[in-house]
DNA sequence: TGTTGAGTGTAACATTTGTCACCATGATCG
DNA sequence: CGATCATGGTGACAAATGTTACACTCAACA
């Protein structure tokens, strides 16, 4: 197990070694799905390395992306849902390949009063998770889908650490919840205003991007 | 103190007398601003009585709703924010005469390891939170708004337990992030449709309310 | 080499939602 | 009674987004 540096500067090593005891490691590789639309939940997940992208559909099937989860990170919407083993409400899909440690949920709670660590670690995560919920209500309510379109970009850029992207127009249609030809359009005008580059399964921002 | 059965029943006694003794009880009026958004959070409501809605708004002021709350239920996410002693990131107004019980956030943790069925009340609290946030993105980002009114006037006459609701068309408009004209366009329609009737100030959902 | 399929560009049009302007009505209060 | 204000009805238009249809390019591969 590599990665682990962060745990080990927040948990106290009891815990860390509780962890490594009860936790199981769990390889996806891109494109993989780590949990579906109506499964049971009874594990918690927590992200190694790599990161998710967590989604939501309505009843004809079209989704939009929720939030991304990467390292350090943990779905504790998840752990919410184990109490009463309710099945999943969200789909997650591995981004980029992805290690996690899924804790049982019988340790969740057993942890939660033996480690004040585990316990700040996970009342951060749930007020992580309603923030990025939050975020992600104020974009769909309140901004245009260019603005949208452009923080999309934006957190690409933010999670691969590079300014060109490779996507196609069909999977940020996806994310974003609208169709192809709305985002090629909107692409093609960020081009013809110069912030961009569009080549095929790839986009370049540019220096000017960032503006506004 | 009344209308406590509900806790009474799903809390040991040695909680309730702990909740009587550190939890402070509050009184709000219809149209009270129980939480407001940047105000420090130290507390987490429990409510006894009445309704609140909870909002969101955007950097221009616009505001949107995201859920009730009622009788009995809690809200998690000023759990989760007393922990770091955030800053609010929502409004809460009272949306009948409200009474709430406020628990200081180091009785929440003391209790959670102390008592289990605290512990599942808190984390049921988690669980309905977030899926109350799923369903509110799930409803801005795939339904027309047509469709949102719709939902809003039916949760209107479920809390009110009264096919006549007393609201202004401003009032839907700011709740569902829009302005009163549309409101007023697309009520007409159901009007037309002879699915409600329109009052000043009032709208009576008919029989034929209910389809579809 | 030719075929196939994914990805993209683009026009034309429909629908949904937002905005502005103006008027009408009913409530309140001096 | 008259002034004022909140509420809501309506037309006209603008802007944003969705939809359909079709052409073109590129990569993969038989």
């Amino acid at each position: 197990m590599d990665n682990t540096a962060y745990f080990e500067a927040i948990f106290e090593p009891d815990l860390l070694q509780e962890i490594n005891r009860f936790g199981v490691l769990k390889h996806f590789k891109e494109g993989d799905i780590i949990m579906d639309y109506g499964k049971y939940i009874r594990m918690m997940p927590m992200v190694i390395k790599g990161t998710l992208k967590v989604l939501k559909k309505d009843e004809t099937g079209k989704e939009i992306l929720l939030y991304y989860l990467s390292s350090n990170e943990s779905c504790s919407m998840a752990y919410s849902c184990c109490l009463e083993a309710k099945k999943s409400e969200v789909k997650a899909i591995a981004e980029e390949d992805v290690d996690l440690i899924a804790i049982p949920h019988t340790k969740l709670d057993e942890w939660l009063c033996k480690y004040p660590s585990w316990k700040n670690y996970i009342m951060r995560s749930f007020n992580l998770r309603f923030l990025e919920l939050l975020k992600s209500i104020e974009s769909i309510a309140f901004h245009k889908l260019d603005d949208r379109l452009i923080s999309y970009l934006k957190e690409k850029q933010r999670l691969s650490g590079s300014s060109v992207i490779r996507v196609s127009h069909y999977l940020i249609a996806d994310d974003l919840a609208t169709s192809r030809v709305v985002i090629s359009r909107l692409l093609r005008q960020l081009e013809n205003d110069g912030r961009i580059i569009l080549y095929r399964n790839e986009i370049k921002l540019l220096s000017s991007f960032d503006q506004a």
